[in-house]
DNA sequence: GTCTATAAGAAGATAGAC
DNA sequence: GTCTATCTTCTTATAGAC
């Protein structure tokens, strides 16, 4: 059983501010290689990175965009409110996931394409417990508020789940669903601990674990 | 190895407010079993449904003097800051787990200790579904925090993660440690799934292959 | 497109009458 | 102890000059 559809990432990297060709007479001589701002690009970065340590309710538009360099009355250039910064953080952080789990699914075999997924979390170890996972704490925090970005929350961690589903699926599992389960909630459990705990071997010893169990799996 | 000793939880049931004999001429009359308002009760009741709900940054003073049905400026005469309710939320969530963990230790067997203490996600599985876990939406959020209670999160899990990792001890694991961080993310993980999918069978199927881990463990 | 100043509103906290 | 009114600060959002 898979999660469903998710939303149209389509639009992601656009955004009113749009990136047509600068017109200003300083790059009227570039009109094809036209230079524009990044500010945009430097705004949810710094929204993403902050988002990640103290939480999208906690992080105010004055910490972005004093982060980002921006002045605060600019960043309504870009976006018309803080809930579409959030949402560009979410589909941008959906669009990362799925890129990893792209290329982890480059592996031939299905059982392979689950251990090559957890080389993400070993190699974020330190950024996980400091931090927490970048899917669990936002869509944890999401689903507790009442904004549109509510039902945006469930594919930050449903996307990882549908993959993992049909990769167990591939290995002939016909318990392939309640797999992808236990194997997206160990990641998360894994992740939730490390960060409340500060502690980044908790990612180490249950990433050695979680492998183990792949590798015990029959198919 | 122990997360250490854990902040004093004497304190938990005092508070300015006190629970002195009331001085008012209506009750002089009843000076030893004088009755006292149960106001102070009722705020603690409130906020920590609504922080279980929405979260603790997101629930506001307003949200919860008027879902206890006290005015707003009467807080103030309970708690002296927004900070003091949060502490004794997590206070009395981490009481609540002791008992729960000192009733699960009544059984004789450590295995049969760890396989009851599943009852309680087993018979919260709604709750669960719908707000989360006490401990792990809590300690989550309070991580990004930089109040005191960031330094207070870790207790949340900790009690958990000390318990069972003396249960595999008396077990006789000697990776009691990894096996206390394999339950306890286990039990994290799959509540934050259940919650962001809002699907209280993701409980249902995550608990009972955990009992069947535990079945499964030699001795 | 950029930036300063500021409006508008929410939320924590306090004053002081009762 | 209780409650209303209000202060203060923080935060989102807008106005409008450049």
């Amino acid at each position: 059983m898979c999660i469903g559809i998710y939303p149209d990432l389509s639009r992601l990297h656009q955004g009113q501010g749009g990136k047509g060709v600068q017109k200003s007479s300083i790059w009227v001589n570039f009109p094809i290689m036209a230079r524009t701002s990044d500010k945009r690009e430097r705004l949810i970065q710094a929204a993403d990175r902050l988002v990640l340590r103290q939480g999208f309710k906690q992080t105010t538009l004055s910490d972005i965009a004093s982060d980002a360099g921006v002045p605060l009355g600019n960043v309504y250039y870009y976006f018309k409110t803080k809930e579409d910064i959030g949402e560009t953080i979410v589909r941008m952080r959906i669009e990362r996931i799925q890129e990893w789990l792209e290329a982890c699914s480059n592996e031939p075999e299905p059982r392979d394409r689950l251990l090559k997924f957890l080389d993400y979390p070993a190699s974020h170890r330190d950024e996980i417990a400091e931090s927490g996972c970048t899917l669990g704490t936002l869509s944890y925090e999401l689903r507790r508020s009442d904004t549109r970005l509510n039902a945006l929350a469930h594919s930050l961690v449903g996307v990882l789940l549908d993959w993992a589903e049909q990769q167990f699926t591939a290995m002939g599992r016909s318990d392939a669903h309640e797999l992808a389960l236990q194997f997206t909630s160990n990641i998360q459990g894994m992740s939730l601990i490390s960060n409340v705990l500060d502690d980044p071997e908790v990612i180490d010893s249950m990433v050695v674990r979680t492998r183990q169990w792949l590798e015990a799996l029959s198919m």
